[in-house]
DNA sequence: TCCAAACCCTTGGATGTCCTAGTATATTGC
DNA sequence: GCAATATACTAGGACATCCAAGGGTTTGGA
C-alpha cells in the first residue's frame, strides 16, 4: 500500500470550502466524501479475499444470496432487486458464473419471460469458502469498534430507507 | 426510481448470518454492507447533478482539486496521491478533461518525468458552477442529521487512518 | 378475442477502476 | 562517469456499472 499521506486530504477538502465561504455544506460534503473512500478501502479489502476464489464481489453478492434462498434458484430480475444493481449487472455476472459452472440458467416453469438462476453443487461449495474467507479475514476485522458498527447501521439504515430502499 | 422493496435487504443478509451461526460477523458485514449501498446512492445523486455540466465525478474531483490548488496546476502523481486512485485513473480523466477544454498538460519545468495538469479559464468556471450545484442540490440536502454527520466523520476518519490513508 | 402496454432479459456502447507492462527521465552508488 | 535502481506517465486488457434499444412473453382493457 501506498505510504500514507501527512495531512487528511478530506479534512483539507472541508477547510477549502469553509475558506470558500460554504461552511454550512462543508462538514455533510466530508461526510459524503468519506463514505466514498471508506466504501473504496472496504471493496479493495473484499476484492482481494475473493480473488483466489476466482470471484470478485459482484458475482460473490449473487452467489451469496442464492446460497441463502431456500430453493437455490431465483428469478433474474428478483436479484436485480435484492442487490440492488442494474439489470444488466445480473446478466453479466450470471454470464461468467455460468461459465465457471457455479450456477446456470433455467426456464422459468410458468412464466416464458423470466429466467431462473440455479445454484450447481460447485456453487454452493464455492460460496460457502467464499464466506468463511470474508467473515474471518474482512468482517471479523473491520476496523470498526462494536459501538460504531451499530451507529453505521443506524444511521445509514436510516439514509437508505429516506432514499427509498425499502419501506420496513 | 425504482418500487422500495418491504423490507430491508441488508437486515436480512444480516439474519441470514446469525441463522448460519456467524453471529459474531453479522453486524459488521451489515455496516460493511451499508456502506456499499450509501455509496452507490450517493455517487447516483452526484452524477445525476453533474450530468448538465458533461462531467462525471472522477472528473469533477480533478477539476475541484486543480481549483484549490494556489497555482491551479499539479504533477499527475501528485493528482493521483491527493485523490487517492490509481495513477491510470488520472491519466484516463485527464485526457477526457483536456479533450473538452478543461485542462491542459505541460511539461514540468525541471523534472522531465512529470506533467502538470493545469485548469484552464474555461476549467476553472465550470469547476466553480458544479461545485455550487453540488452544493445546493447533494451537500445541502444530503439526508443526514447534523449529529450523524459528526458522527460519520469522526467513525469514518478513524477507519481511514487504520487503514493506512493518512498518519495526521 | 385481440392488440397495446407492461414486463423480462440481452446486446452494444460509454465510463471508471485496477493491474501489468513498457518507455522515458532522475537519482544513487560504485 | 556510468550502470543499476527508482520514479512518472501511458498503453492495453479485464471487470463492473449504467443507459438506450431491441426482441420475446404476458396481461388487461376495448
Amino acid at each position: 500500500m501506498a505510504t500514507p499521506l501527512p495531512r487528511d486530504p478530506i479534512a483539507d477538502a472541508r477547510l477549502n470550502w469553509e475558506r470558500h465561504g460554504w461552511s454550512d455544506v462543508a462538514a455533510p460534503m466530508a461526510a459524503i466524501t468519506a463514505i466514498m473512500r471508506t466504501q473504496q478501502i472496504l471493496l479493495a479489502r473484499i476484492e482481494g479475499v475473493l480473488k483466489p476464489f476466482g470471484l470478485t464481489f459482484a458475482r460473490y453478492e449473487l452467489l451469496a444470496l442464492l446460497s441463502f434462498a431456500r430453493s437455490g434458484a431465483l428469478p433474474m430480475n428478483k436479484a436485480s432487486a435484492l442487490l440492488q444493481v442494474h439489470p444488466t449487472s445480473v446478466t453479466n455476472a450470471v454470464d461468467r458464473l455460468q461459465q465457471a459452472g457455479l450456477v446456470l440458467r433455467s426456464p422459468h416453469p410458468t412464466d416464458g419471460r423470466t429466467t431462473l438462476i440455479e445454484l450447481t453443487p460447485e456453487g454452493r461449495t464455492l460460496a460457502k469458502r467464499a464466506t468463511a474467507a470474508l467473515n474471518s479475514e474482512v468482517f471479523a476485522q473491520s476496523g470498526f469498534g462494536d459501538q460504531d458498527v451499530d451507529q453505521l447501521i443506524r444511521i445509514l439504515g436510516t439514509f437508505r430507507r429516506n432514499a427509498g430502499d425499502f419501506s420496513d
